[in-house]
DNA sequence: GATGAATGAGAATTCATTCAT
DNA sequence: GATGAATGAATTCTCATTCAT
């Protein structure tokens, strides 16, 4: 790693045609690879290369650096859980209870890509960007907290910011545990029920709850 | 030419006079200086050995790389903490809460050395050694366990696996966050009393508890 | 960190374009310079690419280390030796001696190099290529086999392979050490018609040599 | 290897107790195993020293550095071969072949220690200690000159240089070839056969043999 | 005499990035 | 747009040798 220059570099192409969009798919696939097969100590981007089947200099045709490649998959990724826990809350069934929709949600995002994401967003954080990164789940949190009513009900005083770190980050907590130690009840309606345990259990633990 | 790298590590010097227990304890706070103050980026062998005061030839004659640095580092980490946590829940007042001694009891150490720890916990779990991570967190339930009725009074029967993994992992992904996002309240009694709250939610919710 | 050694070699620059041929050979004309000039001591990657003048990145896109270097000038010089010999054999006048023409041109050969040439060669046996040095010699001893007649005016039967053993390993023997040594008569006449002698010594001595 | 300094060291103890004949024995032991094993790029004077069961320190209270030792070992070697065929010639049977008397010596001599004493000699070759090693072959011509009359009946003018030059680097050269090519038939009565043959050959060939 | 931790100059090797084709 | 050879600063790692105990 220890990038000497990370100047974002506006004048890259925009992946805009069929064409850039499979390579940068291609990219990220073969990132993803690495990371998962040999680890971050393997990752570099002549391998990255090589592995997608394209040109070195192709890849910075597309991303100015080494870090902006996962920057990109981190934020694809992030991109795609808040979207899907999103819909989820909103497009269903208007009887179920959305903390357990957002966290079906949630275990059906995380069980995809596990490792290589983990990875990608572990570089991310030792490179300091990590704050963006944690800023999705408030992202989530706050579609949540639009239904607080229907979450909490009868409650109308929004939630404490602690409650809500604690919250967001024991949910996320758990997830990735899972999918870094390939929990073997990753996918059970067990595990669903637990988790939404955590979260109904701690929100009526929540004072002046009325 | 060519040295077919000799099997290595029983020619290691092993960390048993007082002299060498101190070169290493020199290497960890070295290191550990070097992360908190000018980033994974700037690790080196060379100047983790400069800052240590002592030779690299030193310096690969307690650990064969970089890496196994950041890993003894994180192991000592992981016995600590566990150590902290199994120490506060036994020795402490009998009237007092045990969940509530081990949330405060990990705040504490997890307060210490952040950004060292973390980077040398990413390092771990990057290089495949996860599991050791997980190990300790079920340790320190272990302990929890043995103390079942005290913590739910009135149940009897261990509580189940799905449920034990998902309010260990709950906790640490909060205290992980907390510590890599310089969370603001991180010392707090509010905080504590969040994550307390999580706990006792938790287990309160927990079916047939009788 | 701890990089896994990518499957190597296969993205090592392949030697066919023009350009290539000129760096692999810019690459051994250096090594060989230092060799000559300054000895084995002195040989070391960084010294051949600025000596010829490339950057060590380009040196190892063609060789994956120090020992790889020596051990194809030693390879191509195995040939070149190989075929100037058969060449002297085949070609040459239909009246001349062919043990002699063979001889003649392993001394043209075995004088060029010298010192260059010895050090390669003792890379590749010191690292267990031997075989391949000693292939050569047997290819050559076929070429003169084919021509046994010419030879041993007479004789039919093929030369026993431990005679060829023999035959071969004492002509190399002679010019190996009259290199190494700098033997001062190497180029003369006097020294080809010694070594002409050792080998017609030894047919002669041959028994039913019909 | 690359040494840099070279100075004989006089003051250092000369092996004269059985102990320290011993560990300069074990040195030599442990030295030849690793040439053996894993080949020249593994030799270093730690590794010697760890094979040896001994300490660098003491390793060097018996040599002054690393090419001593080799240089030892191959002294000692060119001793014991020398006063073997030496001892063959004088002590045998007056009415035997005296080069069959050497041949067999050597024959005796180069199946022992095979490789390792190999890779000791050219270790010295290329650090520039060949003359000496090469001086021994003219000790052994010089017994046999001592007999010429018996080698080659009735002639008196001694051998000219550049014959026995070539003779002696013939034999040597066959030998050397089926020690390191671990020659099948190295130690049959016909490759003995042969090798006298090549020398009786070459003998009966040289002019004004009157 | 033996020990082996420490030294540090020096050699090997990597990899992000550029740029001429 | 793609290619991939070239670059070289930066790092990792080695090992002969010393010397205090």
């Amino acid at each position: 790693m220890a990038s000497k220059k990370q100047v974002a570099d506006s004048k890259r192409r925009i992946p805009l045609q069929a064409r850039a969009r499979d390579t940068v798919e291609v990219i990220f696939e073969a990132t993803a690879r690495i990371l998962l097969r040999e680890g971050a100590g393997a990752l570099n981007t002549n391998y990255i290369a090589e592995r997608a089947g394209i040109s070195v200099g192709t890849l910075y045709g597309y991303f100015p650096n080494k870090v902006a490649i996962l920057l990109a998959m981190a934020r694809r990724e992030i991109t795609r859980v808040t979207a899907a826990v999103v819909r989820a809350i909103s497009s269903a069934d208007p009887e179920a209870d959305p903390a357990r929709l957002a966290i079906r949600a949630l275990i059906t995002e995380f069980s995809r890509h596990r490792k290589a994401r983990r990875i990608a967003f572990q570089t991310l954080v030792a490179e300091g960007f990590g704050a963006e990164l944690e800023a999705n789940m408030d992202e989530i949190a706050l579609a949540l907290a639009a239904r607080t009513e229907r979450i909490i009900p009868g409650r109308r005083e929004p939630i404490p910011a602690v409650s809500v770190f604690v919250l967001t980050r024991a949910v996320n907590g758990v997830l990735v545990s899972a999918a870094n130690e390939r929990f073997p009840h990753m996918g059970t309606a067990e595990f669903e029920d637990e988790l939404v345990r955590l979260v109904r259990g701690f929100l009526n633990a929540l004072p002046e709850s009325q």
